[in-house]
DNA sequence: ACTATCACG
DNA sequence: ACGTACGTGATAGTC
C-alpha cells in the first residue's frame, strides 16, 4: 500500500525549539529548532520510507475561528524571537529539499492536515500524521496513524497512535477526544472548557456518555455535582469549546499525488545549508563527507582543541559513548560555566571559542583547583556510575505495585462512601471543598488557590476524624504507587538496570542532582515506603556495600565555625543531639528526655538551614517565642557558631557571594533585594550554602577516590548510587569486606577537618538490607 | 505552564 | 507588617 507522511510544521518546530538546547552557528543564527525539526524529519523518513511527503503550516491569523470568536488565540503568547527567526530558515530548507509546504489563507495547519489525511485515506493510502499536538489524535483512523515525537535532552522518541492506542491511553475514541477537550479545555489553545473540570473528570464523563450533548441531557445523573452543575450552567462554553477543538476535514485544498512524491532531498543547495548551519552530522547523509570545513561539531558533543587542551561541552555523555583518549587536558565548558555561575540555567555550550576566557576566570576566582581536582575528575566517576546503572528486581517491584494498588482501591471506595460522593481525591481543590465546605472541618491554612490540604494540616485533623486519616493513607499509597512502583518500572532497561542521570551542573550549592528517574529520593523513612528499597538488588554473585557519613553537615559546621564546645562534643564522641539538649535546656546529660533530644535535634537542623524562630516554631509546633528562646540558648552555648553564621551574612552582603571550604562560590543576589522576605531568604542562604556545599565537596572527593581506588586495586566493584551523604557500591561477594574497608577509609579520609568524619558502612543483599 | 504535594538528604 | 525553615525532582491536577 502506498504511504504518505503529513507534518504539522509549526507544532514540530515548536516542540524542537523547546526540546533541543539552544544552538547557534558561527554567524550567530539560532538553529536549535531547525536542527530538531530535521532530526525528526529524518527519523520519520528513515522509518516510514513514504511515497509522499508534505509539511502543513499556519499562515498569519486571522483564521476562520478567529473571525467568529474574537478571543480565540488572541492571548496566545508571541513566539520568542529565537524561534520566530527559524520559521524562515525552515521554509528555505524545505524549499531546498523540494518538500511541498501546504498553507491556506484563513485555515490552520490542523485543518489542512485533517482534510488531506482523510482524502488520501479514501484514495487507499496509509497516512502518517506527525505533530507535537495531542489534539490531532482526533484524526486517528484505520489507515491514519498519528505520530507524536518527543525530544528529551536531544533524544527523540516517537509514539504512534491508531484508534486502539488512543482508546488504550485515553479511554475514549479518537472522535471523543474532541468531546474531552470540550469539557476540560486547553489553555495553550485558549479553549475554555468547563470550570473545575480537568482531564480525570472529563474522561469519566465522556467514556460513559460519549458526547457533551448526551452528557448535557443526563446532567442530573452525573457525579461529581460540580461537573453536573457546570454542564448545565456553562453548557454554552462546552459547545463553543467543542467547535473550537474540532479539526475541519473539508477545507478547500487538494494536492496531486505526484506533487507529494519526495524528489532528491540531498541536493547541493541543501548541502550548502547544512554547512551554513553547522549541521555536520546531517552531512553524513551525503555520500561525500565534507571534512575540511572549519565547523564545530554541534550535534554530537565532539569537541574543539588547540595546542594546550581539548574543550568539550558535556564530557560525561562523551565518556558514556566512547573511550576518550587525549594527550592533553580535556576541559568541560559547561562545568566551567556552572562554577562561575551556579545559578544559571544548565545548558549545552556550543560556542567553545570562549573557553579559554572561562578558564582564566576560574583561575582568577580561585576555583582552578576545585575545577581540575574535583569537578573534572568527578565527571569520570559519574560516567562510570551512570553506565553501571542499578539492577531492579522487576518481579518484586510488580508485586509491590499490585499490593499498593489493592489497598488504594479499597481506601478509595471507603472514602467515597464516607463522603457520600465520588470525587477526585488527588485533586487538592476538590478535596478541600469536601473537607472544609461540605464537612465543615476547620481549615488551618490557605494557599493562593484555595484551602491547603497538605499532610501537616490533615495530620492535625486526623486524630478526631478517621475519614481524614484515610485520606492521608490514600495519599501515601498513591505517592508510592505512581512515583515509585509504576514510575520506576518505566526506566528499567533491557539489562534489568536503571541508568539514571546524575547531574553536575544543576544545584546552587554544589550538590549532585538525580533525574530520569530521581534515585536520590527513594523512600526510607516509613516501613511501607522503605520496602521499595528491597527491589534494588546487586547482580547475582554480588552484594552491596552501603556507606554513609554521620551528620556530615553538623561536623562541617563545627569545623568551619571553630566552635570549641561543639568540636569537643564531637571529640568526646557523644550523641550530639543529647549534648546539645543538655546545654540548651541546662540539664545534666543523664536527665535529657527524649522530647528534649528531639527539640535539640530540630535546633541543630535549623542552624544548618539558616535558623529562624518562625521556621523552628513550625518544625516543632511550638510558639515563636519559645523557638526564639531555644535559639538564644543554642547561641549562648555555641557562641562561635553564632559568630560564624553572622560572618557569612556580612561577607555575602559585602561580596555578593559565599564560599565553601574548597572555594566553590554561591552568589546571593537576594541580599540586595528591595523585598524584606527576599533579603531574609538571602541571609539563610548565606548561612546554609557554605555548609551544604562543603559537605557536597567532601562527598565528591570521596567518590573520585573510591572510584580510583577500586580501579587501582582491580576490585570487581562499582559505585551505583550517590545520595548526598551516602554511597551504594555493588561488589563481588568475595571482595565485600575488603571493599567495605576501602570505601570506609576513602570516605573518612576525603577531608581533614577540625572534627573527624564518621562513616557507617554495611554489607547487604538489597539496598534496604544494607542500610 | 503553574501549583500543590510529597519523596529524599 | 510582612510570611519562611536549606537543597532537590516527579506526579497529578488544573490553568
Amino acid at each position: 500500500m502506498k504511504k504518505i507522511v503529513l507534518i504539522d510544521g509549526h507544532s514540530i518546530l515548536n516542540r524542537a525549539f523547546y526540546g533541543v538546547p539552544m544552538l547557534t552557528n558561527t554567524d550567530g543564527q539560532h538553529t536549535n529548532a531547525l536542527y530538531g525539526f530535521l532530526n525528526i524529519l529524518f527519523k520519520i523518513l528513515d522509518e516510514e520510507n513514504p511515497d509522499g511527503l508534505a509539511v502543513a503550516m499556519d499562515l498569519k491569523y486571522p483564521t476562520f475561528r478567529h473571525d467568529k470568536f474574537k478571543d480565540y488565540k488572541g492571548t496566545r503568547k508571541p513566539m520568542p524571537d529565537e524561534l520566530h527567526e527559524q520559521v524562515a530558515y525552515l521554509k528555505d530548507m524545505l524549499t531546498a529539499m523540494n518538500i511541498p509546504v501546504l498553507t491556506l489563507q484563513g485555515f490552520e495547519a490542523d485543518d489542512i492536515i485533517g482534510t488531506i489525511a482523510k482524502k488520501y485515506q479514501d484514495k487507499g493510502y496509509e497516512v502518517t500524521v506527525v505533530s507535537g499536538d495531542r489534539d490531532l489524535l482526533q484524526l486517528a483512523d484505520a489507515h491514519i496513524k498519528i505520530t507524536l515525537p518527543k525530544t528529551v535532552k536531544g533524544q527523540t522518541t516517537v509514539f504512534n497512535y491508531y484508534p486502539e492506542d488512543v482508546l488504550k491511553e485515553y479511554s475514549v475514541t479518537p472522535h471523543e477526544i474532541i468531546e474531552l477537550k470540550a469539557l476540560m479545555g486547553d489553555t495553550s489553545d485558549n479553549i475554555p472548557g468547563l470550570p473545575g473540570v480537568g482531564e480525570k473528570t472529563a474522561t469519566a464523563i465522556i467514556s460513559q456518555y460519549h458526547s457533551i450533548e448526551n452528557a448535557h441531557e443526563h446532567a442530573s445523573e452525573i457525579k461529581p455535582p460540580r461537573a453536573a452543575k457546570a454542564l448545565i450552567d456553562d453548557y454554552d462554553k462546552a459547545v463553543l469549546s467543542k467547535w473550537l477543538a474540532t479539526i475541519k476535514l473539508d477545507v478547500p485544498i487538494d494536492i496531486a499525488e505526484d506533487e507529494l512524491s519526495p524528489g532528491n532531498i540531498y541536493s547541493e543547495p541543501v548541502r550548502n545549508l547544512f554547512i551554513k548551519y553547522n549541521f555536520r552530522s546531517f552531512l553524513k547523509r551525503f555520500d561525500i563527507l565534507s571534512d575540511n570545513s572549519p565547523v564545530v561539531d554541534m550535534d554530537s558533543n565532539i569537541c574543539i582543541e588547540d595546542d594546550d587542551a581539548v574543550y568539550v561541552s558535556d564530557l560525561k555523555s562523551l565518556l558514556k559513548e566512547k573511550t576518550v583518549t587525549a594527550d592533553k587536558p580535556v576541559y568541560d565548558i559547561s562545568i566551567a560555566e556552572y562554577l562561575l555561575n551556579p545559578l544559571s540555567e544548565p545548558q549545552m555550550y556550543f560556542d567553545l571559542t570562549k573557553a579559554k576566557e572561562l578558564l582564566s576566570r576560574l583561575k582568577e576566582q580561585g576555583m582552578w583547583k576545585l575545577y581540575t581536582e574535583i569537578e573534572l575528575p568527578l565527571v569520570y566517576a559519574l560516567a562510570d556510575m551512570e553506565k553501571a546503572g542499578i539492577k531492579i528486581d522487576s518481579h518484586k517491584l510488580e508485586e509491590y505495585g499490585k499490593e499498593l494498588k489493592k489497598e488504594i482501591d479499597r481506601l478509595e471506595q471507603e472514602i467515597y462512601a464516607d463522603a457520600n460522593e465520588i470525587f477526585n481525591i488527588n485533586s487538592p481543590r476538590q478535596l478541600g471543598i469536601i473537607l472544609f465546605e461540605k464537612m465543615q472541618l476547620p481549615f488551618a491554612k490557605k494557599t493562593k488557590t484555595g484551602y491547603s490540604t497538605s499532610a501537616d494540616v490533615l495530620e492535625k485533623l486526623a486524630g478526631d476524624h478517621p475519614f481524614v486519616r484515610k485520606i492521608l493513607e490514600f495519599r501515601t499509597l498513591s505517592k508510592l504507587y505512581s512515583t515509585y512502583a509504576v514510575g520506576l518500572s518505566a526506566y528499567i532497561s533491557d539489562d534489568s538496570r536503571i541508568h539514571g542521570h546524575f547531574n553536575q551542573t544543576v544545584t546552587a550549592t554544589g550538590r549532585i542532582s538525580s533525574t530520569d528517574p530521581n534515585l536520590q529520593n527513594i523512600p526510607v523513612r516509613t516501613e511501607l515506603g522503605s520496602r521499595i528499597r528491597d527491589v534494588f538488588v546487586p547482580e547475582n554473585g554480588y552484594v552491596y556495600v552501603d556507606a554513609d557519613y554521620s551528620q556530615i553537615e553538623l561536623r562541617v559546621l563545627a569545623s568551619m565555625s571553630g566552635d570549641e564546645k561543639l568540636i569537643k562534643a564531637y571529640e568526646n564522641a557523644l550523641d550530639i543531639h543529647t549534648i546539645t539538649a543538655s546545654n540548651v535546656f541546662h540539664v545534666p546529660l543523664e536527665e535529657v528526655t527524649p522530647l528534649m533530644r528531639r527539640n535539640a535535634k530540630a535546633v541543630n537542623f535549623g542552624v544548618v538551614y539558616g535558623i529562624s524562630a518562625f521556621g523552628l516554631s513550625e518544625g516543632l509546633s511550638i510558639s515563636r517565642k519559645e523557638a526564639q528562646e531555644y535559639i538564644n540558648n543554642y547561641f549562648e552555648t555555641y557562641p562561635d557558631v553564632k559568630k560564624y553564621l553572622d560572618s557569612q551574612i556580612s561577607f555575602a552582603k559585602e561580596h555578593g557571594y559565599v564560599s565553601t571550604l574548597f572555594g566553590r562560590k554561591r552568589p546571593v543576589p537576594e541580599l540586595k533585594s528591595g523585598n524584606f522576605m527576599q533579603r531574609q531568604f538571602g541571609e539563610r542562604v548565606a548561612m546554609n550554602s557554605p555548609i551544604q556545599g562543603t559537605a557536597a565537596d567532601i562527598m565528591k572527593i570521596a567518590m573520585i577516590n573510591v572510584d580510583r581506588a577500586i580501579k587501582e586495586k582491580g576490585y570487581d566493584a562499582r559505585i551505583v548510587l550517590q545520595v548526598h551523604d551516602e554511597l551504594l557500591i555493588e561488589v563481588k561477594k568475595s571482595q565485600a569486606e575488603e571493599v567495605k574497608n576501602l570505601v570506609y577509609n576513602e570516605m573518612k579520609g576525603a577531608a581533614s577537618l577540625k572534627v573527624t568524619l564518621e562513616v557507617d558502612a554495611n554489607i547487604g543483599t538489597t539496598w534496604l538490607d544494607a542500610k
